[in-house]
DNA sequence: TCTGCAATGGTCACTCTGACCATAAGGCGG
DNA sequence: CCGCCTTATGGTCAGAGTGACCATTGCAGA
C-alpha cells in the first residue's frame, strides 16, 4: 500500500454457504446442487448465495438460503454456524469469504432448484468424501469439516433427534446415530444409555408396530440440550484387540 | 431492492477480533485493549482490526493481529477460529462483519499497544463476564462464547498444554484445569487419568523442585491432540448429593 | 537430624460400558 | 386359531473407569 495514500477499509464480497445433511434410504446424505454458470459449470458444490444486501445480517441470510434450498422452515429445523472460510483465492472469479452453516433435516422434500434452476439434489457423503474433486471450490474441504462436525455434535449433544421425525422409536433413534457414524450398536446397550440421559428423550406414551416385530415405544426429543455423560463413538475402539 | 435496477453483489467490511487467554496469577485472564476511538471511547473491547487489504487471507489476517497484539509468534501458539459474528447493527458506524479467533498462551509477556496506541491489558475472565457493560460492542458474548469453547476443549483435547511453558508437571498442568474450570481437582485422580490418555504427554525425564514438596516429574505436550476418553468437567457433578 | 510440603503410590467402592442371552409382544401366513 | 418370525425390551456379568481417600516418598529448609 502506498504509504501516501490514505488508507480505506477494505470491502468485501461475502456468501453463506449450506452443508444441509439428512438420512435418506439408510445413508448419511448431503444436499448439493448442480453449477448453472461458470465456473465450474456443472459441477457439484454446497447451496449458498451472496448476502441479498449489505446489511443483511449472517444468521438471517443463512435461515433464507436454507428455505429456498430446502423448502423447510429454519424455525423448525436445527442449523447452526460451522465456520468462516476466507482464502483470497478460493474463488477464481473474485474474493469471497464464505459463512457456513450447517443443518440437521428430518426426512426431507425433494429439493426444490434454486435461484438459478439448477439441480438440486441429495448425495450419500461418504462417496461424495470418497472423491476428492467431487465438488466445486473448496467445497470438499467445507463438507469435511461439516462432516466431522455433525459426527461429534451426536456425541455430546441431542441434535441426532433432528433426523427423525416428530415421534420416533429409539431403534430408529439409534439407526441415524448409525448410519452418521458407519458404525453398528448394540441395541440393548443403546437404549440403556439413551434412556439414562436425563431429558433427551420424552416418551409420547405410545407405541408403534412400523418396523414389525415386538411393538417400540414412541418418543419425542426433551428438553436436553447437552449430553453431560456423552455416548463415544470410538469408545468401544479402546477395547483390547478392537478394530476398526 | 428496486426490480428495474441491477443487483449488485454487496460489499462488506470484515474485521478479526481475538480472544486471546492466558493464565497470570493463578487466574484465567483474557487480552483486553482499551478503546482509542469513538464509539465507546474508553471502553474496554477484545483486540482486532479490519483487513488489511481486500484480498488479505482471514487466517493471515488473525495471525498478523495476534503477532501485533502478543508479541508472540503465532507458529508457537495454539489458536483458533471461534465463529463469525454478523449482525449488521452491532457496530454503530457502519457494517461490519468480524470473524472470531481464539488463542491460549502461556505466560505472556507484558502486552505490547496496538496500531492505536492504546492500553492493553489482561483481564480476569470472570470478573469481566460478571459485568454484563464491560466491554463494548457485542463483544461480551463473544468472550462468553469463547470461553465456553476454551473450557469444553480442555475436556476433549489436549490444548490445555497451551497454556504451560515448555516443561511443565502434571500439577501445573492441573492447575491449569482449575484454574479455567473453577474447580478443584483430585490431584491423584487428576494424575492417573492424563498419565493414562495415549500421547497427551512426554514425559522429559527430568524433575523440578520449584513447587517445593517431593520433586515432581517434567513433562512436554505429546503428539495427541484429541483426548478419546474425555476428561469430563462436570461428571463430578453426576454424583449423588454433587452441588455446584 | 527433623519437620513440612508436595508428589506419587495404592486401595476400595461405585459407576459405566460392552457383550451376550432370554423373554415378550406384535404381525403374518398357513 | 396357531405357530413362527421379527423386533423390542429385560436382565446379567465381567471389565474398565472414576471418585474419594490415605500412606509413603523425596526433596528443601530450619
Amino acid at each position: 500500500m502506498d504509504r501516501d495514500e490514505p488508507w480505506t477499509i477494505p470491502l468485501v464480497a461475502v456468501t453463506v454457504d449450506l452443508a444441509v445433511f439428512t438420512i435418506l434410504e439408510d445413508r448419511f446424505s448431503v444436499l448439493l446442487v448442480e453449477r448453472g454458470i461458470q465456473p465450474d459449470l456443472g459441477s457439484l458444490a454446497l447451496p449458498g448465495g451472496f448476502l441479498a444486501t449489505a446489511d443483511e445480517d449472517l444468521a438471517t441470510a443463512a435461515a433464507r438460503e436454507l428455505a429456498e434450498e430446502t423448502g423447510l422452515d429454519p424455525n423448525r429445523i436445527h442449523w447452526e454456524q460451522l465456520a468462516t472460510y476466507g482464502r483470497p483465492d478460493r474463488d477464481p472469479r473474485r474474493r469471497v469469504v464464505t459463512v457456513c452453516y450447517l443443518a440437521l433435516v428430518p426426512s426431507p422434500p425433494s429439493p426444490s432448484p434454486g435461484g438459478d434452476a439448477r439441480q438440486a439434489g441429495w448425495h450419500p457423503v461418504d462417496e461424495i468424501l470418497a472423491d476428492p474433486g467431487a465438488l466445486a471450490f473448496d467445497h470438499g474441504e467445507i463438507l469435511a469439516d461439516a462432516v466431522e462436525r455433525a459426527r461429534g455434535k451426536l456425541e455430546y449433544t441431542t441434535v441426532a433427534t433432528s433426523f427423525c421425525g416428530p415421534d420416533f422409536t429409539v431403534s430408529e433413534l439409534r439407526h441415524v446415530y448409525e448410519t452418521v457414524w458407519n458404525r453398528r450398536l448394540d441395541p440393548r446397550n443403546f437404549q440403556r444409555k439413551v434412556l439414562t440421559v436425563p431429558d433427551f428423550l420424552t416418551p409420547t406414551g405410545g407405541s408403534t408396530t412400523r418396523n414389525g416385530g415386538r411393538p417400540a415405544a414412541l418418543y419425542r426429543p426433551g428438553p436436553a440440550q447437552l449430553i453431560q455423560l456423552p455416548i463415544l463413538r470410538t469408545r468401544a475402539d479402546l477395547k483390547p484387540g478392537a478394530g476398526d
